[in-house]
DNA sequence: TATTGTTATACTCTATAACTATA
DNA sequence: TATAGTTATAGAGTATAACAATA
């Protein structure tokens, strides 16, 4: 168990609570927008974006978990969700019968770009208002350093524990 | 409504997604430690830990209440819940009788000690491993200014609905 | 009348385990 | 046997509105 220091200092302690709190204001006024002008949380709203960058317009339901931290269980849940709204469409793959391919309806698609703008400004409005385009730069390459490094560590929390 | 360009550029986009991606994994992680070592939600952490903070040990519930981002109900069910545990206590306070004092009990301090070097362990490991120095300091920079932006910008999503 | 807090209630989301069907 | 997905079910969390009590 390497815990060199026991606390964070001052300066560490200060960015992880920027961090956790520049990312829950962020995420709860993007959450907000997105129910406003379409009625999506933001795990829906991710699942459609998804689809929407998707190559074929087309994704398995497995393809569609990877990334978006899901159990598949939750995954069923959002998906039978979004597709009693008619925003996506379910349907058995003919390569493997296991699999079921997802994709966007039309209407799915009117449900994004509708949203899109709106969402755009929030960031704009609460993230980069305050920043220069260096800061902006640099962000993001310290942040996609972090997450890097956040993806490959195993979530250690799980590993313990079952199994 | 001034949202000049239409669409983020890469480094823009870059910077909001590993925000996002950052904050939510570094929460998760953070809050599967809390659950596993003492049973507590990051809210609830939150809520003790800003109790172990307050000069007197003791907050009213609408102190609480601030900054926490939540609805007076849901702070009362939290209470309830921590309350059931034995980790805190509520009592009416002398001065004003609608106001409820929040205090930690000697257990929920024990919680507090009992969770805080796992909880530091996960933020070294997943935030601050793969960053240097200066890295560190220039981010919280940063991310500090960005969330003193959030805070003062109103709640725009809740003005134009309610009064 | 305004403020503090609780209650009732309903809804969303998440997670686990059992289950079905195909490979 | 392993994989893909669904279902059943239960639990945690959140939000709104109605309410009671005090200032």
């Amino acid at each position: 168990m390497p815990s060199d220091a026991p606390n964070l200092d001052p300066v560490e302690l200060g960015a992880y609570f920027a961090l956790i709190e520049t990312g829950s204001l962020l995420r709860h006024a993007v959450e907000q927008q997105l129910q406003d002008a379409g009625g999506l949380s933001y795990v829906q709203f991710q699942l459609l974006a998804t689809l929407g960058d998707a190559p074929a317009g087309s994704l398995r339901m497995t393809d569609l978990a990877d990334g978006l931290v899901y159990s598949r269980s939750g995954l069923t849940y959002q998906a039978q969700t979004l597709e009693k709204r008619g925003l996506i469409t379910r349907a058995p793959s003919p390569d493997d019968e296991r699999t079921v391919q997802v994709a966007l309806t039309t209407e799915g698609r009117e449900v994004l770009t509708r949203v899109f703008p709106g969402h755009i400004a929030v960031v704009r409005e609460l993230l980069l208002a305050p920043l220069s385009r260096p800061d902006v730069e640099t962000l993001g390459g310290t942040l996609g350093r972090v997450r890097d490094h956040m993806r490959q560590t195993p979530p250690r929390s799980a590993a313990p524990r079952r199994r």
